[in-house]
DNA sequence: GCCGTGTGATACCCGAGAGGTATCACAGCG
DNA sequence: CGCTGTGATACCTCTCGGGTATCACACGGC
């Protein structure tokens, strides 16, 4: 028996987030009784202690954490089987398959190059659709994960390419983005270090996964929202010079010597095989 | 429902590889009837046509390829979690928990470099055990996937690093190693063309999952077979450069002036986190 | 045309096992 | 010493995965 069900994973990973078998059972809606057998049957099968309960709580073991780990993958695996499927097979009338991709880009950035990559490749003969699908904050590897995108757009050094392949568009450096009437709007060139603790312009903060990082600027989560905030001289931000295309007046753009360069990628997973990304890669490494 | 049971997949991805009830029935061990439902269940849930069954045989439609690319993946990094948590869980008696990682590296390749990593490695403090676990030609990748291995050796071109994190160890030129005394052996440098088709030295060919490329040269299937028929002026073989520490007298290294570059690299699966592999790999790059 | 053959689908039955409820065992705590 | 909160156990139910027997249908040979 080296099988493992989707239904067990799901259970232990449960269990292994909450710590608690109650939660974890009314997070999975079942009782509890039944996910403590779960449990106890699959340690059984596997050989190996996954939990240590010790009257107090639960806490996960080496291989409780390893499970955990690999387990998150082989699920995210399975879902992303599922919808790539579920897509693939939607508008399956028999002879109008039309191909569709799901292109994940982080919302609001980089439209200049997003447009001229969507108008190049449905120039492209037999072109599939493209969905953009617009992603929270350094969402992009979750969203190629778990399949609810095929391919993205992402942002090194932010996005991280492990386990995907990649292409390179293009690298550019950042620029801190300033109200324009604030004195350091009128310099040449900034340093981070000169722009990290200016009293009255603390470096926003952008919401991550609905959590912000500590600091003494203020939360925000749109780019509108920080672009009034900005405009308003209340706090300041370090975006790629090409966030250059939506500055507002009221706003100054002051390049950065020593922030570490950004690059745009196009990535996706490294088992895809599908003509319609094959185009779309060809379209985005030729622009 | 969007939920997908390892059963169904693995029945599922038995169908479309043999594109016969019957056949996928008793390789899974049973009766065609219940399979038939199964696959008919799972296409009903997905709302999506797998496979076209009229008479005469079954093919896959669009969606029914999609997931059996997918599914595998998806298996594969289940059997991957069962394998990576049996083997933390092994020695996991409680207190004495002693990290192990298995290294996959192509059988008989490279001892040079396996030789000082290994011992540079076991003189870290703290250092893991290495379990190295010879493979078949090019079989690393499938190694790390299903989770048989957790780091491996691979050589760009002839490995893929596709879906994997990894750090480049070393890059050389290749050589083609022939019989001492044939006449090209007293070459200086030799091209690709001059060696491709020489009638008395066709290039041994290597088995790749059990098949053999096709070709006139001779079939073989490990290192000391292979030494032995250029030894004996039958055949000839292109390598990459380190491997003149095992040749014998009987052999001749040309350097070929055409040849790709290989590079060797250290890789291992991108979600991987534990310190063990992070020391070794450390250790590996400050070769 | 008709009948064997091979295919997947259907009908029906059975038993394992997933899930429910009630309860226990035990550690902490006032 | 009982009360509370935890996970484990006991036991019941009934779904559903799997088996056997059979059907429906397309082919091929005659």
């Amino acid at each position: 028996m080296d099988t493992l069900e989707t239904r067990e994973l799901r259970y232990f990973i449960a269990v292994a987030d909450e710590l608690h078998f109650g939660r974890a059972a009314e997070r999975l809606g079942i009782a509890q009784p039944p996910l403590s057998r779960a449990i106890q049957q699959l340690e059984r099968r596997l050989g190996v202690t996954l939990l240590d309960r010790d009257r107090r709580g639960v806490s996960l073991t080496g291989a409780g954490e390893v499970l955990l780990q690999e387990g998150r993958a082989a699920l995210d695996a399975t879902t992303a089987a599922v919808r790539r499927t579920r897509r693939a097979g939607g508008a399956d009338g028999p002879g109008d398959h039309r191909d569709r991709l799901v292109l994940a880009v982080k919302a609001g950035a980089f439209h200049e190059l997003l447009d001229k990559l969507l108008d190049a490749y449905a120039a492209e003969p037999g072109a599939a659709e493209i969905e953009v699908l617009p992603s929270g904050t350094c969402e992009q590897e979750e969203m190629l994960r778990d399949g609810r995108a095929d391919v993205a757009l992402m942002h090194t050094p932010f996005n991280s390419l492990a386990g995907f392949e990649s292409v390179e568009l293009m690298t550019e450096r950042q620029v801190a983005i300033l109200p324009a009437r604030h004195p350091l709007a009128a310099r040449e060139m900034l340093s981070l270090a000169e722009i990290s603790d200016v009293p009255d312009l603390p470096l926003a903060r952008w919401a991550r996964h609905g959590t912000y990082p500590p600091g003494p600027g203020p939360e925000v989560h749109d780019q509108t929202q920080l672009a009034q905030l900005i405009a308003l001289g209340r706090t300041m931000t370090v975006f790629p010079e090409s966030a250059r295309t939506w500055l507002w007046d009221e706003h100054a753009a002051v390049p950065l010597s020593d922030a570490p360069l950004v690059s745009t990628h196009i990535a996706w997973p490294a088992h895809s095989r599908s003509r319609a990304l094959a185009g779309l890669v060809r379209t985005a490494s030729r622009l």
